[in-house]
Parts: structure tokens; C-alpha cells; sequence
RNA sequence: GUGAGCGUAGCUCAGCCGGUUAGAGCACCGGUCUGUGGAACCGGGGGUCGUGGGUUCAAGUCCCAUCGCUCACCCCA
């Protein structure tokens, strides 16, 4: 058995009796078709944009500093003309993408889409961590008003509390303007430059192009040099107009009555975020581990060689918040069970029983036996599909033209002929 | 990329200080029960003990290697 072929590491199989949580169908499509709700009743519209891009689309967008790019955690392929492509390591620049391909700037602003489905990321995987995971994407795009930030947010943790979780906490901060940041990267330059020997490699060598990154740097040598130069967070390095924008968005969301607090040191791994940038956590994935994130990105368009297009979105991570329901015991519904499981009694019965079938469905929902059986085990088996009405289809039955159907719950039972089925169970 | 842990039936696992034919529970199939309630009892199928090598009279058990899986670091969803 060692030869059978296997999933890729870090993808996986959803279906209904996964022994993981996040990998359970049932609880999968809970979160799909919740978030959907949220996000299709607050008047946003489902697109679907392809699972492959050419490269630049996530390169550009992207930035050439980011991780996914430097730690290569993209799927790149090549097509048979010798173009790249790549599987989407994020939903947002295709989303933009699709914004700029058919137009959208025309359409009434802001457009506000949202999308689901698999995201593909090269890293090692770990719990919670998948090289294919699924996310409910949502992007507001085309007019760059904190409101839409502000409502974005509350979206998001609306979904959440939906679906029933408690125990979150949205950290908001702002990465400020591109301008902000240089400033601000100037200013961690000069801090850090005079240290620069007791920083690790890592460090260092992001002193020139992304200081920034150094600040979540997880070599204690690395924090203990910045905990005693006492780093100012990129918060207080706000430009005036990011400042109003970042106090209006909490403005609002105290009027809204979404919690939050202020994370002054938030980053993104992102070149394209400006502004509003937030994470939503939740105690069970760990500390470190996010239900999901948001934030603003108004240069990204015109990094795809579009207009300029000002967007703020989020994205749900869909494994994550199974893992969040599990822990909290949330209950996910039920698929539901067959009206009526038709049981043949006999080899010349399966074909009644699937023909009968074929004649309720799709109205009714029928399930057959496909093996004759004792009408024990039939029962059995009806009960446990937890039908409503099981039918046995036998020798006596063909005799007379008509099955006998029994109402589990009751017990009663009774001969129908086959055309009475049609006014009973539909309805 | 770095570190740690774990690989025995479809699943969860037991298997002592190395000892004869490798076990249990769950699941599946059948019988008791030849046309009626998820039970119970009995039975059955299913394993090259991840793979390769070594030590030994003897290896699921000890040693080495290798592959796989998982968790953690990093990053984030």
C-alpha cells in the first residue's frame, strides 16, 4: 500500500465524514452559505474570477518586497506558449483585475463584490495552514470613503457572529499612505542603522528595503535591540489625511457598536495596503492565528495598469473558522434526510423501487436500497438514513400493484399504489 | 528552510524485559431473525506491523537509514 497515491500535502479532501472539523462538508458549506447570506443581503454580488492568473497579476500587485514573492510561495506554471501563470495566492488583485477588464469603473460606485473559493500558498502546512485553504472573499471598490471600511469591518464580524462565534477581536491599525510609510522607514532606518551588527541576518537585510518588516521579527535578539530603542509604531507616523481617514473609520465603528481595538504596530505582508488594515482573532487558533483580514488598497489598480480605483476588502479564512466553530461547540444543521427510502425486497424489485424513485425526484427526496434485504435490515437501513417514510417493494407487493409504506415515527403502515405517492409527498 | 513528535486493519488504538499462528473497539457483510424498529449474541472479510538494511537462534518490539504524516518556528487565512 505504500505505492497508493495520496493528496498533495497541505491540500485536502472536503467531504461529509472528514474526521477534521474544517474538512467536513456539512460545516464547510455552513460558512459558505452564511457568509453569502451576510454578504448578498448587504447588496454585494458574486463573481467568480479564475483559480490561475498570469504571474504579473499577484506579482505587481504584490510588490516586489512581499513575502510571496521573495519566500516564492506561489504556485507558478507555465503554458505551452511559455507564459507564466500562477495559482491565486489571494483573491483581491484578480478581483481588481476583473474590476479593470470589464469596465466596472462605469457602473454605479462603489462596486461591491464578493467570491469564495480555494487560495493556494507554498508554505510548509500546519494546523490551521494548508497550501490549498478557502477563503469568502469581499471587496468594496471605487470610491475611497472610510464608511466603506467602517462597513466592511462590521460585515465581516457580522459573519462571524452569525455563524455564532464569540470570542473575537478585531485589532485595527492603519499602514497609513505610501508617503507615511516612507517617512516612517526613514525614520526606522535611522534608528536601526547605528545597531545594525546586533540585528540578525534576516534583519539587516531588510534594513534597506523594508525596515518595517523588521518589527515583527521573531529573533529575541532582534526585539530586545528595538524594546530598548523604544520604537515609535507606524501609527504615530500618520500623514494628516490618513489620520482623519483612520479616526473616521473608528468613529464610525463605535456608531455601529463593532468592537475593536487599535493596534498600532499592525502590518501587512501586502506592498498594495494603505490606510485601514485589520485582523479579526479568535482565542482557538492560537495566538497567532488569524480568522481573517482586511484592509485598504488604493494603488492596487493601477499597479494592474488600470485607473485608479481606491478598494477596501477582507478575506475569510473558511478552515479557520470551522477550527473557531468546533472549539466553541457550535452546532452546524444537519444535511437534510430522505422523505422516503424505498427498500427492495427482492432482485426483480431494484428496478421498481429506482424507477419509482426517478418518477418522485427530484420533488420528493427518494433514496433506494440498492440491495435486496430482509425487510429487518431494510428498516434498518432507512432508519438509518433517518428517512421519513420507508417503502418495501417485495413478491406480496408486486402481487397486488402497490407498496407498503410505513411512517417511521408512527409505525403506521399501509398498501398505497404508486400513483398516490406523487399527491402525498408533494407538497 | 529550521526543530520536535508519530507511523500496527477503513478509523481509534493495545501489543509487557525481543519468543510460537498479530489483537480489541468502532465500521462493513452475514446469521440468530425465511416480510418489519437502530439492540443483543454469534460469525466473516480485511494486515507484506510505512519501506530498506542491521543485530539476534528469534524483531511489530532493539539499532541505522529512508519515506510519509503531524505539530511548532516563520508568515499569515
Amino acid at each position: 500500500m505504500g505505492l497508493m497515491l495520496r493528496a498533495v500535502p497541505g491540500s485536502n479532501d472536503i467531504f461529509p465524514q472528514a474526521k477534521e472539523y474544517p474538512f467536513r462538508e456539512p460545516v464547510f458549506r455552513h460558512i459558505v452559505r452564511t457568509a453569502e447570506e451576510v454578504l448578498r443581503n448587504a447588496g454585494a454580488q458574486m463573481i467568480h474570477t479564475p483559480i490561475f492568473e498570469q504571474l504579473e497579476v499577484f506579482q505587481r500587485g504584490v510588490g516586489l518586497t512581499s513575502d510571496i514573492v521573495v519566500k516564492k510561495e506561489m504556485f507558478v506554471l507555465e503554458d505551452r506558449g511559455g507564459r507564466l501563470l500562477a495559482l491565486r495566492p489571494e483573491p483581491t488583485a484578480a478581483v481588481v483585475r476583473a474590476y479593470n477588464e470589464h469596465g466596472m469603473k462605469v457602473w454605479p460606485q462603489p462596486v461591491r463584490l464578493f467570491t469564495w473559493g480555494p487560495i493556494f500558498r507554498g508554505e510548509r502546512p500546519q494546523k490551521g495552514r494548508y497550501r490549498q485553504f478557502h477563503q469568502v472573499d469581499y471587496e468594496a471598490l471605487g470610491l475611497a470613503d472610510p464608511l466603506l471600511d467602517a462597513e466592511a469591518i462590521a460585515l465581516m464580524v457580522r459573519i462571524y457572529r452569525t455563524l455564532g462565534l464569540r470570542n473575537l477581536e478585531v485589532r485595527l491599525g492603519s499602514v497609513g499612505d505610501p508617503e507615511d510609510r516612507a517617512r516612517y522607514n526613514q525614520y526606522l532606518r535611522g534608528l536601526l542603522m547605528p545597531h545594525a551588527d546586533r540585528l540578525s541576518e534576516e534583519s539587516r537585510a531588510r534594513l534597506e528595503a523594508n525596515p518595517m518588516r523588521i518589527l515583527d521579527s521573531k529573533s529575541e535578539q532582534d526585539q530586545a535591540v528595538l524594546a530598548e530603542l523604544g520604537v515609535r509604531p507606524m501609527l504615530e507616523f500618520l500623514g494628516e489625511e490618513a489620520q482623519a481617514f483612520h479616526e473616521q473609520v473608528c468613529r464610525y465603528l463605535e456608531r455601529l457598536g463593532v468592537a475593536y481595538t487599535v493596534d498600532p504596530s499592525l502590518v501587512r505582508g501586502l506592498d498594495y495596503y494603505v490606510r485601514t488594515a485589520w485582523e479579526v482573532h479568535h482565542m482557538a487558533i492560537g495566538a497567532k492565528s488569524a480568522l481573517g483580514g482586511g484592509g485598504r488598497y488604493d494603488g492596487l489598480s493601477e499597479m494592474l495598469g488600470g485607473p485608479r480605483v481606491p478598494g477596501v476588502g477582507f478575506g475569510i479564512g473558511i478552515e479557520r473558522v470551522a477550527i473557531a466553530l468546533e472549539q466553541e461547540g457550535v452546532v452546524v444543521p444537519p444535511d437534510p434526510s430522505p422523505t422516503l427510502y424505498l427498500a427492495p425486497l427482492d432482485e426483480p424489485a431494484k428496478i421498481e423501487a429506482l424507477a419509482l424513485a426517478e418518477q418522485l425526484r427530484p420533488r420528493v427526496y427518494v433514496e433506494i436500497g440498492y440491495t435486496p434485504k430482509s425487510p429487518r435490515k431494510a428498516l434498518e437501513d432507512a432508519l438509518r438514513k433517518g428517512a421519513q417514510y420507508v417503502g418495501f417493494l417485495g413478491e406480496a407487493e408486486r402481487a397486488r400493484g402497490v407498496i407498503t409504506l410505513k411512517h417511521l415515527q408512527s409505525g403506521e403502515q399501509r398498501e398505497v399504489e404508486p400513483f398516490q405517492l406523487h399527491s402525498l409527498f408533494e407538497e
